[in-house]
DNA sequence: ATAAAATGAGATAAAATTGTCTCAAAATAG
DNA sequence: CTATTTTGAGACAATTTTATCTCATTTTAT
């Protein structure tokens, strides 16, 4: 990727971001749907992203680096648990999209260095859910794979839920946090 | 529909239950993806369902029938709403790749008909809802809508973590009844 | 304000998917 | 067992999607 100017910057970007909201509410958008849904010309998007696989490949990226940027400020090491994956979870609804997409799209095999960069992802989310379970305050009777699942899906109910209209973005992450957690905390 | 044979109509299940399994893990599966995936050659995927969008409705139906079937032996008006939950939660769980193809397929709009039928499978789970908030075990500062997006989304990570193999089939039940139970239930 | 760059609509080409068909082999029915 | 039906591989046709291109218009940069 050369070096465009700050405003091409920014369409490239809008234009994965509109990308990415489509698909996550319909994976099968074809490339007209989504210059549509980014109001821009079928032929600018082409301009942008040579093909399919490179838009796809890029949003990949992208969303792995916001999902990344989140964590890192998260200070998921911190505070019990329970605190710290509120923190995550509100931090990470109005990424919904790209979270769903990350889960979802199927081209890892075909780029490695996206499974190295997947797990450096995972790996603090892991580690926060043992830590809970070391601390006491997540239960122990439930294997930290199914409450990875659990936040995974519950992230999505979230973000499709604002994007539906049917709550209200400021409620999001309040409902998400006491959904999620109420299942998988010890009862104190 | 013509009269086939038994062996037919269960060939032709068997069709529609590996697309909608397929569809659930990648919804851009091609049909010769599915053709594939049910161990049948695409010609033969073509005599049983004559276009995509044929298979796709007759999936629909199937899958409304199949839910709309669950639900009428779930007794959702019997005993106290956890309890009727979590035997529809529990019942739901084999056929998530069809849940989750319902809420996800764009096609309402043409088949009218659909819209109504998918209205006779939400109404007693809203009706379950609230009368589980009547009787005060559904907590009330929670939306009806958003118990809903958390029973959805929930039903469709158990029955992914099945198909994925990171829990067994005995006990994904269990855990998304408590996952999905500890976020709603009120604190006894 | 002007020159350069970017854009979108639409036409066109290439590729992929959907849909159709043939025929030898396999499966089924009786 | 035999006759009939069904099937799958693969060739081919039709349609849709992806990708390329042109050019007048719009936007941007200076």
């Amino acid at each position: 990727m050369d070096t465009d100017s700050p405003l091409k910057d920014e369409r490239r970007l809008h234009i994965l971001d509109a990308a990415s909201e489509l698909l996550a509410i319909r994976p099968t958008a074809s490339l007209a749907d989504i210059a549509q849904h980014a109001h821009i010309g079928k032929a600018t998007l082409h301009r942008y992203f040579s093909t399919r696989e490179a838009l796809l490949i890029e949003l990949a990226y992208r969303a792995l680096n916001l999902v990344s940027d989140v964590i890192a400020t998260c200070r998921l090491d911190q505070d019990p648990a329970p605190v710290a994956l509120g923190r995550l979870a509100e931090a990470l609804v109005p990424h919904g999209d790209k979270w769903y997409f990350l889960l979802n799209e199927h081209f890892w095999d075909v780029h490695p260095d996206l499974i190295q960069a997947e797990e450096t992802v995972q790996a603090p989310i892991l580690a926060l859910i043992e830590r809970g379970q070391a601390e006491g305050t997540f239960r122990r009777d439930i294997s930290p794979t199914w409450m990875i699942y659990m936040l995974d899906f519950t992230l999505f109910a979230a973000w499709q839920a604002i994007f539906d209209g049917t709550i209200a973005r400021r409620d999001a992450p309040r409902l998400m946090i006491e959904g999620l957690l109420g299942g998988i905390m010890t009862k104190t």
